[in-house]
RNA sequence: GGAGGGGUACCCAAGCGGUCAACGGGGGCAGACUGUAAAUCUGCUGGCUAUGCCUUCGUAGGUUCGAAUCCUACCCCCUCCA
């Protein structure tokens, strides 16, 4: 293992904060394998390149010797972390979760190494636990300290209802931390309550408290809100190479920056480099070009990432159709279809009503040539290439 | 248990008998400009193979020529008191 300083400086890198640092010198110091646990929602399978950011920070301390403990909260699963939304989470059944689990293998796979990856479930030890249990480990914490959470406090105070079971939620993660035993603890920055809990409890048991390791969230794709599916502004790392590429190229180039900072495994020194580059001139679109190669070869390969870069300069710089796009027969009873019609059951629109809309704003292009009149009628027999906006691609045949 | 406030489209939020498919803002989509950027400007933002028709304002009824707006019951949320 690398002396304790090295591996505090890699540890570092990115972090937002650790609790306490000088604990974490003195347990790396200790020479022996660290447990690291980082807790996951087995509601949201799909991993985008936000939670990575996280999975990056798992496979460093597994790099450098340590045991990484991937926990899903099956059991807190149940009860849904506060998040401020007033949206109650359905139970999952033990089959979905299973599911889910067996995607989270596959997906963070690309990043962890199986072998070194121990995989935990909450509701072992959790469904033991029984409702004695829980009002024992309820008794170790305090109302007063729960709303401390700043979102607590915040619902609390602007009259937005806070449902007994949510204050469950931080103690059976904290829990998680007893059961588990962990050493250092990580989770985005919004977690830090809930991280914090587990030091106080593990205490509470007798145990050394876990070091909280945050980390920084990823914004979306706009820029401004946190990488989120519910928000829309994700790029999930199993998407298609020419469409991770191509979300890569829409982000900001501002946001640039921080997707280097947080997602790539470039040395610091060499992004420096690059942003000086554009400092003194250079088109920020070619170095994002750099940026999305380097994530779309990560979950796919080299390879596609050289396929997605040329289609996409073919796509949208040479303004060519893309070319795997939709191929779809459509059936017309009487011998031709109105445009609004096909449009829908090409799932180019979502009902006709927006295809009319979009008719009238100039967005849809029929092998290339601007659309203006709204009841067009497509004789059957033919094929062609429908567009609707930039991105929006289909090849229909009718019938 | 008592008193009061409130539930409007993806979100916030007007409207309080007809001119309301519902002001305004956010978000989203589209067009222009570009580097598929960002910023900016403009338009759109229930559904229907559609120059018309059909459903929306917590739920169910009622009054009325006509209701998101008035009445009744119910459901849900919040505040204060206990």
């Amino acid at each position: 293992m690398d002396p304790v300083e090295d591996q505090l400086a890699e540890i570092r890198r990115g972090a937002e904060e650790i609790l306490v640092e000088e604990q974490l010198r003195e347990k790396l110091a200790a020479g022996r394998p660290l447990r690291i646990k980082a807790g996951f929602d087995p509601t949201a399978p799909d991993l985008h390149l936000g939670h990575t950011v996280l999975i990056n920070k798992l496979r460093q301390f597994q790099q450098l010797g340590h045991d990484v403990i991937f926990l899903i909260g099956d059991f807190t699963g149940m009860i849904g972390d506060p998040s401020g939304r007033n949206v109650t989470r359905p139970a999952l059944s033990e089959e979905d979760i299973a599911g889910n689990a067996r995607t989270y293998e596959k997906q963070i796979f690309r990043i962890l190494d199986p072998e070194l990856t121990r995989i935990e479930f909450n509701s072992r030890w959790m469904n033991e636990m029984g409702a004695a249990g829980i009002i024992r480990l309820a008794s170790r914490h305090t109302l007063a300290r729960m709303l401390e959470r700043d979102d607590f406090q915040k619902r609390y105070s602007t009259g937005k209802s806070i449902a007994i079971h949510e204050l469950l939620y931080p103690l059976v993660q904290g829990y998680d931390s007893v059961a588990l035993e962990a050493d250092v603890e990580l989770g985005g920055t919004d977690q830090k309550f809930n991280l914090l809990v587990g030091r106080q409890l593990q205490q509470a048991y007798g145990q050394a408290p876990q070091v909280v390791l945050t980390m920084p969230l990823l914004e979306g794709l706009d820029g401004v809100n946190k990488m989120s599916k519910s928000l829309g502004n994700y790029i999930a790392i199993d998407e298609p190479a020419a469409e991770m590429f191509g979300k890569l190229m829409s982000i900001s180039d501002d946001l640039m920056w921080r997707y280097f900072e947080l997602l790539s495994f470039r040395p610091v020194g060499e992004i420096e480099a690059l942003r000086r580059q554009v400092e003194e001139g250079a088109n920020p679109r070619d170095i994002k070009f750099e940026l999305a190669a380097e994530i779309v070869a990560r979950f796919h390969d080299s390879a596609a990432a050289v396929q997605a870069r040329e289609a996409f300069v073919r796509q949208f710089q040479k303004g060519a159709v893309p070319e795997d796009i939709a191929e779809i027969t459509l059936e017309a009873p009487g011998g031709q279809l109105g445009l609004g019609y096909l449009l829908k059951q090409a799932g180019l629109v979502s009902s006709t009503s927006e295809a009319m809309r979009m008719v009238k704003q100039g967005a849809v292009r029929i092998d290339g040539e601007r659309i203006a009149d709204r009841s067009l009628e497509m004789p059957a027999g033919a094929t062609h290439v429908y567009q609707v906006g930039k991105r929006r691609f289909a090849r229909v045949s009718l019938k």
